[in-house]
DNA sequence: GTCAGAACGTGCAGTGACTGCAAAAATATT
DNA sequence: AATATTTTTGCAGTCACTGCACGTTCTGAC
């Protein structure tokens, strides 16, 4: 019944069935809502095309929209000690953009189910919503760690705090642009080509330089 | 019954009587909610204390979130025609500190509301994501104006959506310190030292200008 | 291998957000 | 005043989500 079963078995039995059925609850949600979108779909269904009862589904997950695109957490804290470790001295916006560059390719890693991601996040515009909304955290955990990095202290300074959330904006549109777009161009160079227009005070670019398009003229 | 009703009477008295009642509605959810938090009261509480039926609830409000942190829909465009409205040339970054500026000292208006909408924000962090999650078609729009005014297209030019994400980001982290801040300092000097730091490229300034507090030594 | 104990899956009953529909009430128009 | 239009309201219904109790499945010690 586990047939295709990875190798690595952690800590038992258990541990790995739980793991297979989470992943069973993902792929089914996002499946049948890329078919009958987000309205269409119960998590009655969801729970039935995964093999479980309906009360299951929400022992694994809290909402319908979280199987969807709910973040991992193991990665949140992999990037909080990132920037944690990053040398002292480091520019904030730099910390910010170095960490984000050596986690782009972690990201476009497993594209299979990112793809699958952000197909079903087009078009439901509601679930952009909801990753972006979860980003609130992520902005106040990174201001705290540069807040650590630079000695400030991010309840009466604005500066660690201005920093998380402009640089985590700009990662944001990047990855949206990335994203969307039809290019196979690396998620990296749109993170990089972000930060260096803001670590430039974002003056106007001549062209767009993110995409595949050329000038003809210059 | 509708004592305090200001003069300014546009479309009759229908529209004045919803507009006073989409009032008492967001006003009935802020207290409510700030009493006894978001789970601890329904929509039918929040109608009840509005004088409404709890079906007319939905009539004005699509969730009951969105009574708490909904975004003012004429507000919002007249944000997105002073963008448009700025002198042609002016830097991008320029034209959204300027029309902050210029709509800080509107939001600084009914502070009662703001402060009573952070302060339940702050409780219900769920809240704070619908925030966010809401703030991204504003962003869109932002990035549209943008794109309009330099002459670019917002579906391949990435430019137009980071300067909107971004100065959206800083936006909002100023009027979060502002609402969460003791001091008396008006919200426009934090939204422009936000925006000057922006401008130039977020290097990590002396010491925490925005708050009371001044260096003994130096 | 067996047996206790814990962890997990499942059914049941319930709450509450939210919707469509049609009748009643309020308001605008003539 | 009579009529047309908009708004409010009640009603019935769907579905996300929860607590609880019970059965099942795994784990660890003997």
């Amino acid at each position: 019944m586990l047939g295709a079963m990875g190798e690595a078995n952690p800590r038992g039995l258990r541990d790995e069935k739980k793991r297979v059925t989470r992943h069973n609850l993902r792929l089914a949600a996002l499946r049948l809502v890329d078919e009958r979108g987000l309205e269409g779909t119960t998590t009655e269904e969801i729970a039935q095309a995964a093999g479980v009862s309906p009360r299951t589904f929400f022992n694994y997950f809290p909402t319908k929209e979280s199987a969807l695109v709910g973040v991992d957490a193991e990665l949140a804290e992999a990037m909080l000690a990132a920037i944690r470790e990053r040398p002292a001295g480091e520019p904030p916006l730099t910390v910010m953009r170095e960490v984000y560059l050596q986690f782009a390719e972690v990201t476009a890693a497993d594209r299979d189910l990112w793809t699958l991601r952000i197909q079903v996040a087009r078009a439901n515009p509601s679930l952009l919503s909801q990753v972006f909304g979860n980003s609130t955290k992520w902005d106040r955990r990174v201001a705290e760690a540069i807040a650590q990095r630079t000695g400030r202290d991010h309840h009466t300074d604005p500066y660690p705090a201005l920093v998380a959330s402009v640089a985590n904006a700009a990662r944001r549109s990047a990855v949206h642009r990335w994203a969307i777009s039809d290019s196979e161009a690396p998620l990296s160079e749109a993170i990089a080509a972000a930060f260096d227009l803001l670590a430039a005070g974002l003056p106007e670019p001549p062209d767009s330089p993110g995409t595949a398009t050329e000038r003809a003229g210059a």
